[in-house]
DNA sequence: ATAAATAAAGATATTTTTGTCCTTATTTAT
DNA sequence: ATAAATAAGGACAAAAATATCTTTATTTAT
């Protein structure tokens, strides 16, 4: 559905909403280790999502690293595809056509409206904080790596 | 959602189901001009989709050109996806996680898994021919072409 | 038999995406 | 002031996706 950048964008957001606050940055190594993400790539994904500290902010130096204010922690998730470029995935023609609408309708678009519609939806809704939140249950899990089941 | 090429193997597919009969065949440049595609591409594309002519068939040489037969036109639209290699786009976790399920779900999960659900039915269910269908009468379509408003 | 029309196959080119690495700027602690 | 730790920025590299072009094989009509 979404490129790689943008799945690294979502996790690496996500992460810093759980792990960061103002006071307690997050280095870029623990990120990219939690979310098994390419390190140098997905700095560059940060920097973007950095831009004018609209989502993520950052310092330098020592004890530096990326943080998320409470602000930003409550914005949507799809406030992120924005950030990436690529928020038009939820809104275009499943076929591809330019000028598919309700005027002009692709044979599947019926159908998919809807779909798209609980996309978008979900994308709204959801707050980058609600998600963070969750993985802090230990119930949900932004990691590729095999859980250990307890005895 | 999907790749380019499989956006092009879908309206293809669509248009060789509308417009040919086992009798009746149809040249790339026609396909490639109805669909708004570039046409070496959509060729190399078409070529895949006749492989083991699973879902399109051709012949060489004068009134030669792609068709389908009745039987595959009964196929779900989700066998284009499978022959182009995109099926996992309809399977996988939307933060791009190996290993999200059931078992170890990633925050969206559970509200992403319905919507994928209902695109899964919706691509098997569908069958190529009722795409077809549905532009014969005019009101669906699969062109890029701006419609032009009858007085 | 020959010529023409067509898809198949293969080679190549271009663009985009993904990824790495090196240098620079900034901040902090000493 | 200096050294160390960090992100920012830029140049580069590799891989994948998109696209084109040329040659070959097949079929049909004459």
């Amino acid at each position: 559905m979404f490129s790689k950048a943008t799945e690294y964008a979502l996790r690496a957001t996500i992460y810093i909403a759980k792990k960061s606050t103002t006071e307690k940055k997050i280095g870029i190594e623990e990120i990219a280790k939690a979310i098994d993400s390419p390190p140098s790539f997905t700095a560059k994904i940060l920097q973007a999502l950095t831009k004018d500290n609209k989502i993520v902010s950052s310092s330098r130096g020592p004890n530096g690293g990326f943080f998320m204010t409470e602000k930003a922690k409550r914005l949507p998730v799809r406030s992120i595809l924005l950030a990436m470029g690529e928020d038009e995935v939820l809104e275009k023609c499943v076929l591809g056509l330019k000028l598919c609408s309700e005027v002009q309708p692709c044979p599947m678009h019926a159908q998919y409206k809807t779909i798209k519609q609980q996309l978008i939806k979900l994308f709204v809704q959801k707050t980058i904080q609600q998600l963070a939140d969750a993985t802090k249950d230990g119930e949900v899990f932004i990691t590729n790596k095999k859980l250990v089941v307890k005895k």
